[in-house]
This record gives structure tokens, sequence and C-alpha cells, in this order.
DNA sequence: AATGAATGAGTGTTCATTCAT
DNA sequence: TATGAATGAACACTCATTCAT
């Protein structure tokens, strides 16, 4: 009763069209994508699509499920080890990693389908949002922490957790997403580095040696 | 109270129906608002937009290039005086005006729009990039003229002022349109402040070996 | 009361509107031409028409009815005058008149305009088979004349005079209408004698010498 | 009895389509086709028009391709045995077939319908062009043949042969099209001998100086 | 599991026509 | 006389979805 000749199978078929799908979506979005063009993508017919999703919004759906670029960052975050990191070691990592993977090319377009849709969709907008609170509160939490152990200065945790993520974001989709030349120049390391000088030392010179360092 | 029975002028109707327009697209996106839902919204019939606008995209267009939220934040930064100002002052200033006009509600709307088209439709993809580079490149400059002053240390301009007007982006995009509850309690001088301190000053608590570390 | 600045009168307007449709007709066809084309082609606005014409079909009619490039021609055949000519004397002028006259651009315009709508409209199809027959039968009045007379081949008047003005329609039709180039080629002088001289002489070489005569 | 609850195969359903869009083309030209008609007149839904052909203009050329009625006829022409014949029974032939073959009831709605386009369409002008041009240079060649060996007197036969099938084609139209009761009333036969007759040995009553005296 | 013919509701758009001005 | 805003009915066409095979 196995499989002959190598179709494939039930659970890898649903995989292709997702792939497919998330690619065509990406492109067009949910409403400018067709049901024709996801299947031809996924080398099927538009009827076939029905006998794996219930219907275009729940492909959309799965799509979204099986692509989750911030996911395993607030895991990452959650970390025991990583917990103990110091501010800039954490930092670096936590941005350097952020932007690595939603960089990463199914990512992107998982980012541009849920951005895109976020926009007037409830239900994306709601998913969107807990995605975003899960990084930013993880964030959050670790900022808290080094605060109350005096570490860090007592801002707002919540706030400053996501004026960076969101400052990740940002540059994550005008670098992948409207693909502007300017930022797509920049290496991972510098903006790593960059945004982590910014946010722990600031850009104040310190006031005793103020004027004069350079020109 | 003149002009009571009459109806609207040329002018007047074409601004109405960019208001309309507006909303419906915001609500909807560009593909989701029918032709008949935006007549509906301005009061007219579906055939009388086309005496407007070209067509549904022109209309489109139209409401873009009315409502430019971030247009005129560039115009307020290339001002000489605020040139003239520090970088405390500045900062301060231009964060609570981008939040401001970014939170009005016809903004929000243009904004909205803007961003879930540029996910996947090159012209508006390209108009937003415009758009967000004028901003970040003005800003730029004046982070450049102040570090070459050596009143801020020397990091790339450009990279640097990326980072801020995308933390201030963000943070408008999911308190105005994904409407996260925990984000939206945040006043805007919240914001402004906490945003400046943590750019300008940095979080870490100043040590003796604390700036200086890293270059 | 004299109009003071030159606008046209009632009739040169009617007119002039009537001269930009028949333009328009003749190149867009009674169902492709809009009345903002014709609109825009007479200088005036669309709702104007309809102080001239009742309404769109009936501006057609008017159209076809002030350029009626056949009716004269049968008004020629009439002429006492012409009935005395000879055969080839009247054959000869009769197809010069109607090539050139058909011919003149307007009345190529009109030849469109009828022929295209005469394909499926029941009154235009009247009209032309009206406009058709009374030419036909007045040369074939003459025909039946000459032949009563001996002068000609006791064939039947009005098969003959329908297959000779045919003859020439179908001529005229591919040289203005559809432009071959190949028949464009031809002088109105050419194909006046070369149809007379076939239709009257016949393109048989008589038998008494046959073969021989070229090669 | 084949196939009798099962509906009709993908072929039979598109040439269904095509017979159907044939007639309400003739009747009421492209433009005044509406896809609701056919679809209405094939038995089918409009919506299914589109997945036999690309869209209505498609579906018009597939219907001018599928009915060529003067294609087959320079076919004939050609036909290496009709080339041997006499004029006489070559023209006989030649217009019976013509007239027949074209006043098919098929035929004749293809032929409303290219005419009808032919008038305002570029493409269709060209198609239409091509069609007549075959016809007319395949008795050209016969012409020139015949011309050549003595057996016909030197006209232009490019010129003859257009004004021989342009006068069997203007008559068609006359008695089917546009339904002229008077020409309706001819036999085929008729119409053949009247037109070989004439073209062949002329009106003119031979007299002695009869043929040669103009060239 | 897979096809693709078939549907029907809906889309953006056009345009002849009307009418207040 | 002339305008052009306004309408409404129609149009070609699209597409998610269904279903017999």
């Amino acid at each position: 009763m196995a499989r002959v000749a190598a179709g494939p199978s039930s659970e890898e078929r649903r995989q292709q069209i997702i792939a497919a799908a998330l690619c065509v979506f990406a492109r067009k979005g949910f409403m400018g994508a067709t049901n024709k063009d996801i299947a031809l993508a996924a080398g099927i017919t538009p009827g076939l699509l029905y006998h794996y999703f219930a219907d275009k919004r729940a492909l959309f759906e799965a799509v979204l499920m099986e692509h989750t670029p911030l996911g395993d960052v607030s895991a990452l975050l959650a970390d025991e080890g990583v917990q103990q990191l110091a501010p800039r070691e954490l930092l670096l990592t936590l941005i350097r990693v952020m932007v690595t993977r939603m960089e990463a090319s199914e990512n992107v377009g998982a980012f541009q389908c849920i951005i895109g849709e976020a926009m007037h969709v409830p239900e994306t907008t709601a998913l969107f949002n807990a995605k975003a609170a899960r990084v930013v509160e993880t964030l959050a939490g670790y900022l808290r922490g080094q605060m109350e152990r005096g570490r860090l200065r007592p801002l707002d945790p919540t706030l400053v957790a996501q004026l960076i993520i969101g400052s990740v974001l940002a540059c994550v989709m005008r670098r992948k997403v409207t693909r502007d030349a300017a930022l797509s120049a920049y290496s991972v390391e510098q903006i790593a580095t960059t945004l982590t000088e910014m946010v722990l030392s600031g850009l104040e010179v310190p006031t005793t040696q103020a004027a004069g360092t350079m020109t």
C-alpha cells in the first residue's frame, strides 16, 4: 500500500503549497494573490487547494503560522543563560539574531505578508501585535531586571524595549522589504554595534571632555 | 451659511471624495476598498469617481499626495533656526512633532494606506522609501554636523538617523494602527523624553570607564 | 440682436457637429464612437449634442442624410443628355464619376459608416439597399433601353447593372476603406477603361484570330 | 446516442460557443454583442467564456478563423486541374462555388462579421484584405496565364480579377446580408452565366469593328 | 488525491443621457 | 446656447469556490 512512484505525501504537499503561497502572498499581498497564482507556483491545480485548506484565508493563516520569524527570538531572550548576559552582550546578540533571522528570505516574505495585512485585517493586526508584544515584553523583562539592579538607568522598560525593537524592525523593513539601497549597504554587525552603542552609551560626548575631539 | 442649497464646488467635491477614500482605503486597503464603498462614503455614485479621477489607483495616489505626514517634518528639520538647536532640544522637538502629526487621525489613515501598499506595490514602495529617506537624511545631516563639531560621538549618521526615525515610526504604528493597548497608554511627552534620553545619554549608568570602550 | 462676436449660427454649428461626427463614426464605428469623442472633435461639450440632435443615433442618421455619395450619381444617370450617350461613353463617365466621388474623403467616411452599420442594423441596411437599388435601377433602365434597341446583348439588365455597380463599389472599398496597397496603385482612369472594356467588349479574343497574338 | 447524460467534451463546447458567437456577432456586430448574449445563445454562463477564450476579441477571432468562406475558394482555383480549364468553364465554376459557399448561412454570418469590423478595426481590415487579395491574386494568376497565351485580351489581370471578384462579393452582400428582394430572386446559375457571359463576351453586339477599338 | 469545467457574485469602468446653472 | 456635474444601467472581465469525474 506504500505510494509507488514518489508522489509527495500529504504533509509534504501541504508544506509545498504553503511555501508557494508564502512566495506569492509576499509578492502580491493577500487580495492580490489569486488561487490560480498559488496553485501554479505550487505545481498543482486551484481546486486541489481546497483539499488541504478550508479556503484562501485559512491558507494564508497557515502560512503565517508556519513562519514566525520573531517567535524564536523571544525564546532566545527567555533563555536562562542569555538573561545573565551583560546588557552590551545581550543587545549585540539580540540585534544580530533578529536582523539575521528576519532577513532570511522566507522570513522577509512572512514579514511582508503580516505587515501588509495587519494594516487592515483585524485578525492579522492582533496576530502582529501579539508577536511584537511578546518580544518587547521579554526584552522589557530583562531591562527591568537590570534597572532594578542598578546596572541600567531607570527608564520605562516596556517603552525602551519597544523603541529598540521598533528600531530594528523598521530597519529590516527598509532594507529588505522596501529595499532602500542606502540602508542595504550596512552589514548586520554595523547595525548591531551602532544601535547597541547608541542605546547603551548614548550619542552625547561626556561633558568633561566636550568639544575638540575631532575636526 | 453661504451655499446651503447649492451643491459643493468642483474642488470641494474632489476633497470630499479624497477624504472618504482615505477613510475607506485605510480600513480596507487598496484592493479591499471597492469603488462602491468609496462612493457610498462620499455620498456619491461610483460613476462620478471617474469625473474626478482617472481610475481607482489615481484616486489612491491623490489620497497619498494630499496627506504626507512626514513631508512637513523634514521641512521642520531643514529650518535654519532648528538646525541651530542643541541635540537634546532638537530631538525632543522632532519626536514630539512627528508623533503628534502622525497620530492625527487623517495621517494615521494615510500611514496605513501607504505601509499596506508599500509591502507589494513597487510604486508605493518607492514612494514610501523616498519619503522616509528624506526625513532620515535631513536628520542625518544635522547629526553629521554635530558629530563633526565634536558635540556628538562619531557614529554613522545615516544609520543613527534611520534607527531613531524607525523607532518613532514603529512606535506610532503599534499605537495607532495596530492599536496595542500597552503602548497607547504612554503620552507623547513620555515617548519624546524616553527616546531622547536613551539616545543621547544612553541606558548605561555612567561608570568611570563607561564611554569610549568600543568604537 | 445679431450675434456679436462671430459665434457660429445654429445651422453652422449643426453642420460642424455633423462633420466632426462623420469623421469619428468613420474611424470608430457607431458603437465605438462616444459622444465625448464627437464633442471633442466638434469643439463642444457632450451635453450640447442634445440641443441639436435627439440622441446619438439621430446624429448618426443626420450624418448619413447629409452625405449620400451615390445619390447624385443616380441623378447624373437620370439626366436626359446622359441617357443619350453611347454605352461606352456612358459607362466610362459613370465609373469615373462614381469612383471619383466615392473616393472623396468625406464620402469615404460616409461609406465606411453606412457599410459598417448596414451589416447589423436593419434601418441602415434598408437605407443602404435603397441607395444602391436606386443607382442600380437607373443604370438598369439605361441598359434595358439599349438592349431593346439592339445595341447591347439581351442579358438581364438589373443583374448586369448590379454586377457593374457592385464591381465599382467593391473596388472603391478595397482602395479607400481597407486600403489595399495593390489596388490603390491604379488610377481612376485605368479602372474606368478596364471595367468598361471588359464589360462591353469582353475578355475573350474574337475566335477568328484566336491564338498567337502575343508570346 | 453516445454521451447522453454527460456534458459535451471540451472541444465540443468550444465549437458550441463559437457557433453561438458567430450567430450573435452576425446579428449585432462585435461591439453590439454582449458576453451575456453569447453565453445565453451557447447555453452557458458568461464567466465560462473565459475558460475557452482569453477575451471577447479572442473569441471573435476564433469565430473568424473557423469560418473562412473565401479561403477554400482560392484553394479551388489553385487546383492543377482547374487551372487547365477554359476561361468560360473556370469562371462559371468559380462563380457558382463562390456564391454557393458564401451564401451558406454560417458563412453569411462570418461575412457580416468580417465586413462590419473591417470598416474600422485595423486588424480585421488587414484580415479581410489578406483574404480578398488571396482570391484575387489566384484568379489574376490564371488570367495572366491565359492572356500570355493569347486566349484572353491583355488587360491588367489583377484589376480584372478584382473587378470580377468584387462583383460577386457585392452581389452576395446585397442578396444575403442586406437581403435586397430584387436580387434574391436570381438563381445562382443566372448570376454565374450572366457574369461570365458579360465578362467574357462583353455586352456589345459584335459589329465588324467591335473588338480592338481601344487597348 | 487530483482535475478542470462550471458558476455566480462581484469588480472596475464606461457612457448615453439628463439637468441645474 | 452652452456647460459639466451627476446618474444609472450596462459592460467586460475576475475569481473564490464547488463538484462530477
